[in-house]
DNA sequence: TAATCATATTTACATATGTTTATATGATTT
DNA sequence: AAATCATATAAACATATGTAAATATGATTA
């Protein structure tokens, strides 16, 4: 019963689920996780961090950069949630808001062709003001 | 997102999954779920009182007692996450001793013809020297 | 109608959780 | 080797959550 409600527990903080769907999409490094939700860097870092010892993550490490995606052998429990969470925002705003983002955030990066701090801030820079 | 957030909050503690998965199998009232889980009447209440706004139970007054249910009419993604805990828990101790001490509950209950306090204080008493 | 019973609600308290700020680490570049 | 960059961790604080005790409510029985 422990290992359920510790899953649910990590499911039940907003930023971490944007996280979580955001991976599936993609695998991301911390500071692209940081340019589509405009959280803090110690933010975004402690809610991955929960989110891979909580088996739901896998790391790899690029030079400075460190890559999270959705573990590859997840397991049925954890796979279970994502389903169920894809299903269930398939309408919401603030999650198809951040498909949309990390759409627009991918492109600006690949006509850039980088994928550092820089980029990121002027990519975070560029949507305030559109917004 | 938020709702969905909620249900998983509901469903962080223990205390509230064991009265979820025990009223799977069977409609109880509070005093039948104080015997069966131990718990006091206050802390039963509440976390009935808390799956019921969430949309998990409904409820059904009986002269001095009142039943709980899982709803009729439960909505698609509560099913979900209780037949996930269903599944999930199937090797778990705790639950298949809960549906154990139902099914012993249930018994004694037939056999009294009762479902007041007095008799399921005598379930637990009689439990209690068992153990 | 007074007393009792089953249940609900409120309050006060302790603990857990998230947020922010500051600092540390480990890799890269100059 | 020094400086910088990306990320992680720690500490301090505020807020949320669960627990336990006391009290309130509403139905039944005497």
């Amino acid at each position: 019963m422990k290992t359920a409600i510790e899953i649910f527990k990590l499911l039940t903080d907003e930023q971490r689920i944007r996280i979580l769907m955001l991976l599936i999409k993609k695998e991301l490094s911390v500071c692209q996780l940081m340019g589509i939700t405009r959280a803090s860097q110690p933010h975004i870092s402690r809610n991955l961090s929960l989110l891979y010892r909580g088996g739901f993550l896998q790391e790899r490490r690029d030079g400075k950069l460190r890559f999270y995606s959705i573990r590859k052998d997840l397991p049925k429990d954890r796979k279970t949630m994502l389903d169920f969470l894809s299903a269930h925002l398939k309408a919401d705003t603030r999650y198809n808001d951040d498909l949309e983002t990390l759409k627009e955030c991918s492109e600006f990066q690949e006509k850039m062709g980088k994928c550092d701090m820089k980029t990121l801030t002027a990519f975070m820079n560029r949507r305030k003001k559109t917004k």
